[in-house]
DNA sequence: AATAACTCCAACCGCGCAGGT
DNA sequence: AACCTGCGCGGTTGGAGTTAT
């Protein structure tokens, strides 16, 4: 068992003080990032290493964007949520000036429950019906939004958790139509889309589409190479075009 | 006005990986 | 090869703030 690397006695935790801030800053601007180990005694800091690279970087690096996520943003992440599963720092690392904690705060918080609203499984981005609300099991047309407080909200992260770990084994699967379903869903997936749900559908832009110009998408794929490709793609390199386009890319099957 | 319920987010925790010895 | 150390990541928690009753 490998002791904690914040156990030392008198280290401060909890929330920063401003005087704190003002240290870690002022440390940084004179030496640079890195050597968080070192870093609480030579800044004067009763902090842990580690803890000061988190309020760094989550907080007051000075390129960091604060405020709401703009519309842009929201697909965007809900998009490569589809890519790449609960991989934060990857998602976090296509939108500028946003960090790993605030991108995943923000998906807990506000898109899983959109999702969810909207009766799709946010683990895997399919239309679920153990995450629908009830009454659209019965009749899709109908209008209940889930309610979650915190304590369905916390057994539903607990239920991302144990997927994400298979996730991350699952397949890709690349349809050849462009737009094909998964059967068991289709029918009620044109019930929700008549629904007043549609439109909502829409302004979320749920395309989970990436173009094929790429070959070497299409190379990834067929070698059934699926990381290298979710690599590729986390890395936006060249040959991957991640954004909106014609060939349907349904994930985790 | 009081307080219970809920939301949100900063911060913590533990684990895995990479690099060094 | 085995061990150690530091870093980074994802999951979870605590508590302040907000809303509902």
């Amino acid at each position: 068992m490998r002791k904690p690397c914040c156990d030392k006695e008198g280290n401060n935790k909890g929330a920063w003080s401003k005087q704190e801030d003002h240290k870690l800053v002022e440390y940084i601007r004179a030496h640079g990032e890195g050597s968080w180990r070192s870093l609480p005694k030579a800044a004067g800091l009763h902090r842990c290493g580690k803890s000061c690279r988190l309020r760094w970087i989550n907080y007051l690096r000075p390129d960091i964007k604060r405020g709401n996520f703009d519309q842009d943003e929201e697909d965007l992440i809900i998009k490569l949520h589809a890519l790449l599963g609960n991989r934060w720092s990857l998602i976090a690392g296509r939108l500028p000036g946003r960090t790993d904690n605030e991108v995943k705060n923000y998906w807990n918080s506000h898109i899983k429950k959109k999702l969810l609203r909207l009766g799709i499984d946010p683990n895997n981005h399919k239309l679920s019906l153990t995450t629908r609300p009830r009454a659209q099991i019965s009749n899709c047309s109908d209008r209940v939004g889930a309610s979650l407080g915190r304590r369905s909200m916390d057994a539903n992260t607990q239920n991302n958790n144990v997927s994400q770990s298979s996730s991350d084994n699952d397949k890709l699967r690349v349809t050849t139509s462009g737009h094909e379903r998964p059967s068991d869903n289709a029918s009620c997936l044109e019930d929700i889309e008549t629904s007043h749900h549609s439109q909502e559908r829409k302004n979320l832009n749920l395309d989970l589409t990436i173009s094929v110009h790429s070959p070497g998408r299409e190379t990834y794929l067929n070698e059934n190479r699926a990381d290298a490709f979710e690599t590729a793609a986390a890395n936006c390199r060249p040959e991957i075009d991640c954004g909106s386009s014609p060939t349907t890319l349904l994930l985790f099957s």
